[in-house]
DNA sequence: CTGAAAGCGCTTACAG
DNA sequence: CTGAAAGCGCTTACAG
């Protein structure tokens, strides 16, 4: 176990200052005017003996850790596992690194999460905000951190945010289902008061409303399993006879629906039309295939970063917010009737 | 945006030395025989003001950042964001973060990132490791860091490993289809030299072998998007009409692979037999439900974390590998035969 | 029990 | 161009 090599070291074997290592190291030879020839010798040397500078030091030194806060609700679920690859692959190309958190939709999970990370000294924040969440968020945006929230947002704080256009999202699906001559079209979503689940209410109850159709909600509890999940939806399309296409607000109510209408001896579409909010790798390759309303997760992504990354570097004020809102694509597969 | 406190300002208000307020809070005030009247008093202070110590000022002193490197080969994957979901509550509830990173199979990925964890000095790694980074597994071994490889191992170094029983996993499946009558059994898998691959063809080939069964076996291309795959299952399936049965080496490939018996016109079960390596949440709610050889990932990560916890606090010795070997679980569903 | 001091490995004004 | 020095905020022997 050799010992690491430190900047000391390198400044005593080379006889220069450490202070010269150091400006050389950052990329400020040029600025501090020293001799190209002295520059060389000491990127060759440290070249050769693979010397990196430790991190802890340096942000210790300056401030700046070069983390950022990845805090989602579940790293495991599709949507968020998928942002976190996506999320990952440009952080690492800027030089910055993730530490992920789950919050379980938390609030108290999250406000411990965030007073730990905020004692490492992340750069940034990454949020998908649990409701009551707001001081701590407001915290963070008065000493002067950046935060990005992405999903959902919190009502009564402005932040930067990311989020889909669920309002539309919805509305177009709802437009699709009618131009296909659906007549009586259900929501089946979460019973959560977030704002991308309200959107896409709102959404589907503006387009039924336009077309003088009648509005049918289910919403299942937020903590259900699957197998409870699928019962409900059963109940529901039997209570509904009438019932000719279905939207679902998630990619998974979407599966336990779909279970559901197999179970009630219905078939898609010619009995019931689907459309899943969210889409799924196995939506293209189920039986029919599904069609969805899809995030763009790598668009996504990448403005998230970029407004963090913006804002790292100081290339826009803290002050200024960014909302971009991405707008879905509504992907037509098998689970809808062709037009 | 309020100047953050530091123990230096604790003292100062509180007219101690720093060294008592570290100890008080560090918990050695016993040991130090500091008066339970002042550790109340500096508790109490740090409490109200909701004192945090600055951890790149500890780590960078003691060496330790409570930090755990996840280096898994892509976050997204079903199994291994769910493996980052169990690991991530065991590692917070002993206050450790986890620095996420996907090698995506690329050795020379893979390298860099271990590079850039190390400058950043986190304590332990959990690797599922692409072959030819054995170099550099060795050297964080020789450096004294605790490594857990997991999933797949390098065959020629030795270090603490969690894996799955890939052997008796395809073994008892294969078993289970001969006892449920099927006579003409294929293993559709990768074509990869990864360990826990082989294992699995490997007790694929010695149940058939016990059988008296002739082996058949279809490699696709690791890098085939799902329309490739399906496609040439469907033209392995047309190839062998004798087939009754199918073991897919991993959960993605039995989700092309069903969609390519589907297209050929064949029924699942009667006509042929499915079981899935690795579970996935779509198999329950499939139709019909997939059987599969279920990886217990609450189990794989509560094992992965024991090994490193117990060598980052001392308590093994480095030297001293650990190797687990998990049991699958096999979860008979619809789409195979009663028996 | 407490205080002064050195050290972890960097960065960065400041003086030459 | 270079060197000595202070500072980031902790920990921890060491001496009283």
């Amino acid at each position: 176990m050799s010992k690491k090599l430190s900047i000391n070291d390198i400044a005593n074997e080379l006889h220069v200052a450490k202070s010269t290592v150091s400006f050389i190291l950052n990329g400020k030879a040029k600025e501090k005017r020293i001799s190209e020839e002295l520059t060389e010798r000491v990127l060759k040397f440290v070249e050769e003996k693979g010397y990196r500078p430790n991190q802890l030091a340096k942000s210790l030194s300056t401030g700046k850790t070069k983390m950022i806060c990845l805090l989602v609700e579940k790293i495991s679920d599709y949507f968020f596992s998928h942002i976190a690859f996506h999320l990952e692959a440009l952080a690492y190309k800027n030089g910055y690194k993730i530490i992920y958190c789950s919050t379980e939709n938390d609030p108290e999970k999250a406000r411990e999460l965030i007073s730990l990370l905020r004692a490492r000294h992340v750069d940034g924040y990454i949020i998908t905000p649990p409701a009551g969440i707001e001081p701590e968020i407001q915290a963070l945006l008065n000493d002067g951190l950046p935060v990005v929230l992405f999903d959902r947002y919190l009502p009564g704080i402005p932040t930067d945010y990311v989020g889909l256009d669920n309002y539309n999202g919805t509305y177009e699906a709802v437009e699709f289902l009618v131009g296909s001559s659906s007549k009586r079209i259900a929501l089946v979503t979460l019973n959560s008061d977030q704002t991308q689940m309200l959107e896409r209410r709102d959404g589907y109850l503006a387009a039924l409303k336009k077309h003088k159709l009648k509005p049918l909600i289910l919403k299942v509890p937020f903590e259900n399993n699957m197998e409870t999940m699928v019962k409900q939806s059963v109940q529901f399309i039997k209570d509904n006879p009438d019932l000719d296409a279905v939207i679902f607000a998630t990619n998974y109510l979407a599966l336990s629906g779909i279970k559901a209408i197999n179970e009630a001896g219905l078939n898609i579409p010619s009995d019931i039309a689907v459309i899943a909010f969210d889409d799924h790798d196995v939506f293209n390759i189920y039986n029919p295939s599904i069609s969805a309303v899809a995030q763009p997760l790598d668009e996504m992504a990448k403005q998230l970063f970029k407004i963090l990354l913006d804002k790292l570097e100081n290339k826009v004020r803290l002050k200024d917010l960014s909302k971009v809102i991405i707008h879905p694509e509504l992907i037509l597969r098998g689970s809808t009737h062709k037009v």
